[in-house]
DNA sequence: AGCGGTAATACCTTGTCGGTATCACCAACT
DNA sequence: AGTTGGTGATACCGACAAGGTATTACCGCT
C-alpha cells in the first residue's frame, strides 16, 4: 500500500468516477483503473462497486476512505513538521549553564529567542562548567553557556566567547584595603580568601590560584563554598577577602561590601560551546541570534 | 513522499546503517542510499548525518522517525480495518424494523448477531413498512424487517421471508362470537372494525378489506388508530372487534380479550430486505446468521 | 601498512507506471 | 427503437524509476 495509491483511490471515492477523478489527478484513466484494482486486489477486497456506468463505494472502501483522509494529512503534516525543524523553527533545545554568572545573560538572550522561535521547547539545565562540557560533548546537550576549560579538550566542539571579566576581589565597607584605588594580587598575600569550591568550576578557581602564584605567593584558602553566593555571606561576616569575577557584584548588596579589580588583570570568560558536529539547525539559530545580540546592543 | 521510502528511511534510522538495513529490507544497499537521498532531497533537508563509517540522525530525521512510526502503523491498522469491514466482522448494520410484531424476532436475533460479531454497530431505526422499504431502496438502511408490499416495486431488492401470520379477529371476552370454535369473515359484516390505520402499514391494512371483499361486503370501520396497541385498547373497551396478524396476541391480556383465526386464512408476512447490488458483507453475515436460526431453532 | 567494513558512485537491467487506442456497455435522447 | 455520448475495462507500448552488480573512496582498527 502506497500513499500514492491512497491518493488515487481517494479521488475517485471522491469524485465517484474515474474519469473526472483522472483528470483531477492529472493522469490518464486507464491508469487510474489499474491502480485501484491493484489497491483491491492487494486488499483482497473490493473497494469501489462500478456496475458499468455508476461507481460507488462499498463499506470496505468507505473505510479506507476515512482511513485514506487522516494518513494523507498526516503524511502532509510530518513533511511540514520536518522542514520546519530543519529551518530551526521547530524542535527542542537542551541548553545547559552554569548558574549565577549566567542569569542574567540567558534571560535576556531567551526572551528573544521565544519570541522568534515560538515552537522550539526550550529545556534549561543548571549544572558545573565541567559538566556542562561533558554532556554537550556526550551530546546530551545541545549547547552549554560555561566558562572555557583549561585542558585543551576541545574535540569538535565549537565555541564562541560571549564575554571577559577581570577578577576582583570582594571586601566588607570597613576593611583597611577597601579604600585603595587599585588593588594588587600581592596585597592578598597572607590574607584568609574565600574561592568557589574547585569543583564547582575547575577554570575559575585555578585562575585565582594562578593570580597569587604569579605574584608569588601561596594562597591562604580560608573557605570554598560551593555557591557563589556563599562566598559573599563569608565575606560580609568578616571571614576574608572574597576573589569573584566582575559579574558577581550584581548579586551583592553595595553597602556592605566594596568590589575592587585585581592587578595584573586576571581575565575570566563565558562562553557558548556546541558541537558542530551535530549540524542542529536550532543550536545554529541561537548562536545567531546571540551574534546579533552581542553586534547591536 | 510514499510509505515505501518511509519504511525504507525508518530501517536506516533504526539500524544506524545503511548495510544492515538493506539486509533486513532485503534489498541491495546502493539502492537504499539512493533512496533515503532522494527523500532528503525531496523534504529539502539532511535527515541521516554520515561522516563515512558513522550514520547519526539530524533533528530533522528523529521528527521524521518519530512520524513514520505513527504513520505506518496507521496504515497497518487501516489496511486490517477494510479486510474486517469486508469479511463483515466490522462497521455497522443500520436496520429498518416496523414495530410491535418484529420486536421479539429481532431481540433475539440481535443477541446473538452481537455475539458473534461484536466490533459491529447495529443502528435501530423504527418506522412504518413503506418508510422501511423507501430507505432500503434509497440506501439510508442497509436492511429493513418489515411486510411485503402490495406493489411489485421491488427493484433490484432482495427479500427473505421470515414468517407468515394469518389475520385474527380480537372480541371482548363477553362478546357473542367469542364462543365460536371458527371465525369466518363473513360473520363481520356490519360489525364496527378497528384496523390499524393505512398510512401505518399499506399491506395489512388492505389485506383487511381485502379479506372482507372476498367474503363479499364492505367493512365497516369504526376506528384507524396509528398504533397496534391502541387496536386493542379499543377492543377492551367494547368499541368494536379489532383484525390484527397473530403476533399481536401477545401484547394483549389474554383474560379480557379473545383471539380467533379467520377463514378462509388471510396470511400477513414478515420478511428480510436488503439491496443485494449493495453487496454489504454485513448484511449478508446477518442474514446468513437468520437463516441459520430459522432452521436451526 | 593492510584489512575489514562503511556508504557512495557508475552503470546496467527490469519492472512498474503512465499513455494511446480501442472495446463493451449503459443511459439518455432524439 | 436506434443513435450518440459517456462510462470503465482491456491491450499494448514506451519511458522512467527502482533495484541489482561492480567498483570506488574512505575510515577505523589491527
Amino acid at each position: 500500500m502506497e500513499l500514492r495509491t491512497l491518493r488515487y483511490f481517494q479521488a475517485v471515492a471522491e469524485e465517484l468516477s474515474f474519469s473526472r477523478a483522472a483528470e483531477r489527478l492529472h493522469i490518464a484513466q486507464p491508469a487510474l483503473s489499474r491502480a485501484v484494482r491493484d489497491l483491491e486486489e492487494e486488499l483482497g477486497t473490493p473497494l469501489l462497486a462500478r456496475n458499468k456506468h455508476k461507481v460507488r463505494v462499498t463499506p470496505a472502501g468507505a473505510v479506507l476512505l476515512r482511513e485514506t483522509g487522516v494518513l494523507l494529512g498526516l503524511a502532509e503534516e510530518a513533511a511540514r513538521k520536518v522542514q520546519r525543524t530543519a529551518l530551526g523553527q521547530e524542535g527542542e533545545l537542551r541548553l545547559g549553564y552554569i548558574g549565577p554568572p549566567t542569569r542574567d545573560f540567558l534571560a535576556g538572550v531567551l526572551r528573544e529567542f521565544r519570541i522568534r522561535y515560538p515552537r522550539v521547547t526550550v529545556i534549561l539545565e543548571e549544572r558545573t562548567p565541567e559538566r556542562v562540557w561533558e554532556m554537550v560533548l556526550k551530546g546530551r546537550l545541545d549547547l552549554g553557556l560555561t566558562r572555557p576549560v583549561t585542558a585543551g579538550e576541545r574535540l569538535g566542539l565549537e565555541t564562541l566567547l560571549l564575554r571577559e571579566e577581570p577578577l576582583c576581589a570582594v571586601l566588607p565597607s570597613g576593611h583597611p584595603l577597601a579604600k585603595v584605588e587599585s588593588l594588587e594580587w600581592s596585597s592578598l598575600r597572607g590574607q584568609p580568601l574565600i574561592v568557589l569550591a574547585r569543583r564547582e568550576g575547575v577554570g575559575l578557581h585555578d585562575r585565582v590560584l594562578l593570580g597569587c602564584q604569579r605574584a608569588g605567593f601561596p594562597p591562604t584558602l580560608a573557605h570554598t563554598p560551593s555557591i557563589v553566593g556563599t562566598v559573599l555571606t563569608y565575606v560580609e561576616s568578616g571571614a576574608g577577602i572574597g576573589v569573584v569575577p566582575e559579574s558577581v557584584a550584581t548579586l551583592a548588596g553595595a553597602d556592605t561590601m566594596v568590589f575592587k579589580p585585581l592587578h595584573p588583570v586576571e581575565l575570566v570568560s563565558l562562553v557558548l560551546v556546541w558541537n558542530r558536529e551535530h549540524e542542529n539547525p536550532v543550536v545554529e539559530a541561537f548562536c545567531a541570534l546571540v551574534r546579533e545580540l552581542m553586534a547591536t546592543g
